[in-house]
Parts: C-alpha cells; sequence; structure tokens
DNA sequence: GCTATATGAATGAACG
DNA sequence: CGTTCATTCATATAGC
C-alpha cells in the first residue's frame, strides 16, 4: 500500500543520497558547468530537492484525489494520478533495486550487544575516541557496525539510563499529570508569511490528509 | 499519517551523510577508497529521480490547476506547494494526538538552513562577530533565531564535518588490492566525478514551486 | 493491521 | 574548539 510505497521511496533515497563525500573548499558552484564533484553541500540540496518534490507530490496527489473526489470527474483525473504513481514508481524499483533495502538504521547483533552492555557496566562512561576504534574493530568481527554506532550507542545508553533514573524519583508530588493540555507556546508563532500554514487550501489539505479515516491507508495509487 | 510522513521527509533532509563506510559488499568490490564519489550509476539514477519528480510535479499541477479552476476552489497550489518546506515549523503536526510539545530548542527553518549551509560552504570559518550579526539580521527574517543560534550552528557545522571527515579516514583494514586507484594514505582526494545535470525542466518546475525565500528546488552549483 | 515502545540517529546547546 | 549532554526525530518491532 501507499505507507510501504514511501517507505521504500525513503529508503531509496536515503540509499542513493548516503553517499559520504567529505568536502573541503572546493565546492563553489561557479562556471555552470555539466562536470561536478559532489561535495555534501550538494548532496544535502540534492538530498533537499528530492525530498521536497516528494513531498509536494505526496500533497499534489493528495489534494488532486481530494477534488477529484468533491467532483465527479473522478475517472479521468484519477486514473491520472494513478498513472503517475506508477509512473514514478516504478523507476525507483527498476533502478535500483533491490538488495538496497536492507540497511535503514544500524541493530546490534547479540553478541556485539553483549560486549557493548559489558564494556558500559565498566563504568568508564565515555569510552575515549581511541577505545571506540578499538572497540569498533572488535565488534565489526561480529557483525557490520562503524564507530559511528558504537558512539552513538553509548551516547543512547548513557542519556536513557540516566533518564531512568531521574524518573524513578518523580512519582511524588504528581498531582497533575497532564501538564500537556496548556498551549501558550510562542516561538514560531510568528505567521511569518512564507513559513506558516495559514494558507486556507493547503490548511484544509492538511486536515484531510491527517485524518485518520482518510489517511494513507485507504491510499490506492 | 501525513505528519508522519513530513517527518520522514524531513529526516530525508536533515540526513547529513551519516555513516561514511558503509562497506557492504559494494565497497570491496569498488575498492577500499575513503573517498565517495557519485558513481555514474547513482548519478544516472539520481537524474532519473529528479527527472521522473519534474514531470510527476509539473502534471500535478496542471492537474490541480485544471480542477482549482473548474471548481473554483483555491487556485494556489504554488503557494501550497511552497510552504511544503515547511514540515518543521507547523505549529500544529500533533499527530501523536495530545502532546503539542512547544519546542524551546531553536530549529532553523529550511530558508534558513540553506542560507547558513551556502555561508558555511563559503569556506571562511565561523563568521566573526559582526558577521554573526549581520547573518543574524538576515536570518530573522526567515524566522526566530539569535545570534546565538548562528554561533552555535557553525561550531557544531564545522565540528561535525570535521569528525565526519576523520571518520571516513579510517577503516581501511580489509584493503583489497585496487591496482586502479592511487595511494592508500592519501588524504580525502577530490574526485573528478563528472555531474552532469540537465535540469532544464527542473528549473521550469522551479520557477513555478519556487518562492524566492524558499529555495529548494535550486541547483546553484 | 494499527498503535505503543524501544532504540538508532541527528542536532542545538553547554562544557572544559 | 573539541567533546559531551539533552532533546527530539524516525524506524523497527512488539503488543493489541
Amino acid at each position: 500500500m501507499m505507507g510501504e510505497w514511501r517507505q521504500q521511496q525513503q529508503q531509496i533515497i536515503n540509499q542513493n543520497l548516503q553517499n559520504p563525500e567529505e568536502d573541503d573548499g572546493v565546492g563553489n558552484g561557479n562556471g555552470g558547468l555539466f562536470v561536478k564533484v559532489m561535495t555534501d553541500e550538494q548532496m544535502e540540496q540534492l538530498r533537499q530537492q528530492i525530498a521536497v518534490y516528494t513531498t509536494i507530490c505526496d500533497q499534489l496527489v493528495d489534494l488532486h484525489k481530494q477534488l477529484s473526489a468533491q467532483q465527479d470527474l473522478t475517472g479521468r483525473l484519477s486514473v491520472s494520478g494513478m498513472r503517475l504513481g506508477n509512473f514514478y514508481c516504478d523507476p525507483f524499483m527498476a533502478s535500483g533495486g533491490h538488495k538496497i533495502t536492507s540497511r535503514q538504521r544500524w541493530t546490534p547483533s547479540p553478541v556485539q550487544l553483549q560486549i557493548l552492555e559489558q564494556i558500559f557496566e565498566e563504568g568508564n562512561g565515555t569510552p575515549c575516541k581511541q577505545k571506540i576504534k578499538e572497540l569498533t574493530m572488535e565488534l565489526t568481527q561480529h557483525g557490520q557496525i562503524s564507530e559511528t554506532n558504537v558512539y552513538n550507542w553509548f551516547q543512547n545508553r548513557r542519556a536513557r539510563s540516566k533518564r531512568k533514573q531521574s524518573m524513578t524519583a518523580q512519582n511524588n508530588a504528581e498531582s497533575e499529570a497532564e501538564p500537556e493540555v496548556e498551549s501558550p507556546r510562542d516561538e514560531k508563532t510568528k505567521p511569518e508569511d512564507i513559513l506558516s500554514f495559514d494558507n486556507s487550501a493547503l490548511r484544509a489539505e492538511n486536515m484531510y490528509l491527517q485524518s485518520p479515516e482518510l489517511g494513507f491507508g485507504n491510499f490506492d495509487w
């Protein structure tokens, strides 16, 4: 269904765009050549580009659907929409891949996890860079892993351990349980014309899109 | 639902090349390079993707225009499209149901981000006080921001860029013999990869979808 | 199947 | 500046 498709799209997009290439200083986009080196800023731009297109397509299609429903031109237009969907769905599927769909996010193997936990237990909170490197080396033998993974893992582990700890001590004076009902949140409240969803049409569209009943689940391309 | 989708988009957008080393089997065959570049195939894929998106957007936009004209509903699709970039800033993104948490930490709007990235890319390190002041001034027009935010952003950006770089330059333990690649102990090479991007169609699309402020969709490189 | 939870990852801000 | 913390986002999986 739609949701799955989206996921796959995203995965593919991520995959395609996750092409690390650190930039030093070369990237000055002058001289409109066709020959270019991808800096990661550029990658980022591309990523944005595609993401935005994706989103736009999404909303356009949904909007279209909405309009179609209201009208009775559904037949013709709806078909168009479908075709569009297929159209831009297929190329992705065909072009890359199948094996790409694997690693969206690292998951420690049991062995790795055990090792990690063990290190963590030893108390030395933050394994310094060097340690991490070594650790990664070792863990690599038990599965795909990177230093970043290890680093993140420790960060998260610590943070969450901490939070859990403090969470046990917050049960007293818990008279008011719903601190979320308040509305005074002002920060981006400034209805900046470009960045707000104050567009009536779009708002309506969003309402439509966010309605559980009419959500993606029913979306049929 | 939609909110979720937007988040995914945001994720994509935010994904600042992570996990550089991605040494899935491909890496081996390709040679244990430190430097990743876009392969031709990847470029082709990207080109296809964008071209397809462009087409889709075009058609959808037309479709929508048609419908809008017919039923005198909103004719402002372009505006809607524009604001799609606003995922993050939407104050009412309470898809989870009830916790409209106010964000207490600054989050750059897409526009701001782009501007910042641009400045960063120009290479001149962290801007001096004066520059920051000016920049902040400018950025304020695209959303709430403070000098501290700007300063922090540059600090972080640089630090992480650097770390990523050093991270990329490891993990070469099992490098196979690669006759065609250059010296192993090479600093991050600047690959001469070509990115021929005829995005004429894209530009057309941009003309329509692009708002002056929301510079997405620009390949200014 | 759809929501709830656990957790990997991203990032603004703070610290030394 | 480099490193660390805190918060948040997004996804994979478990539970309903």
